[in-house]
DNA sequence: CGGAATCCTTGGGGATACTG
DNA sequence: CAGTATCCCCAAGGATTCCG
């Protein structure tokens, strides 16, 4: 073990607990980290962390994405549990997207990383510039 | 705003400021989150995470990965500066990848991030399920 | 308004073979 | 041992059109 911090040597073990334990297709930390790295979950998630939108409302929020993605992102992270969904029977129909508990619940340790990405920002780019010049 | 609590809510502000500043394509979380969620650069630096490795040493603890991308993962890796690179001049050559410091500094937010995702399998997988039944 | 359906392009990444 | 060089495939995702 090269970590003199016990927190980092300790999610180490659980990672490779978790890792070994399954076959490596059907790993459920894949599933998640899929979805982090996926262009579009967390984006919307971070966007309905503010409160709840209409559908029209996150396609003038997020100018960039197509309705194909919006419309499919915002379905997997419904049936992961992640958003709700809430159909106002008026006209012309409106929907609303809201985190739900489950959701709210991903936006502190995702929170952490996004931390560690700006401060770590500098570094990675001096790294960069760095490797570039001399290799 | 919708949160009670205020850590969560404070993260969402430093989201809103971060993604807001930046130009859409050229965000640099995203370049984050990118690797996050490509297939193989966690993977490495968490098997990376509990000791330096030589480089068919890593193909062999982790088969299914190519040694094309064995290759690619570990050059971005170290440009970024989250791996270090040391060639002995032996013969046979051999090389040694291990984290940098501010690679080990990944660790622990990532950890947080597999954490919620263990905790929260089980959630998920439910709802996933009441969601493919019903809909 | 809130989607569904279809077509099409791009590049991530696997397989294989070769090299110092 | 530690890579490099090619070829190739497939699925993520954009653009566009249509619908209740």
């Amino acid at each position: 073990m090269q970590h003199a911090d016990p927190i980092a040597a300790a999610y180490v073990e659980r990672w490779n607990e978790a890792t070994s334990s399954s076959t490596p297709g059907t790993c459920p930390i894949r599933h998640v980290l899929d979805k982090i790295g996926d262009k579009w979950s967390m984006l919307l998630v971070m966007t309905l962390a503010s409160g709840p939108r209409r559908f029209n409302q996150l396609h003038r929020e997020i100018p960039d994405i197509s309705q194909k993605m919006l419309t499919q992102t915002l379905r997997d992270l419904q049936r992961d549990g992640l958003v709700a969904r809430q159909v106002f029977d008026t006209k012309p129909p409106s929907v609303e997207y809201r985190l739900t508990t489950l959701g709210q619940s991903l936006i502190v340790p995702f929170g952490r990383l996004i931390e560690w990405a700006n401060s770590s920002m500098p570094g990675i780019a001096a790294a960069r510039s760095h490797f570039d010049a001399f290799s």
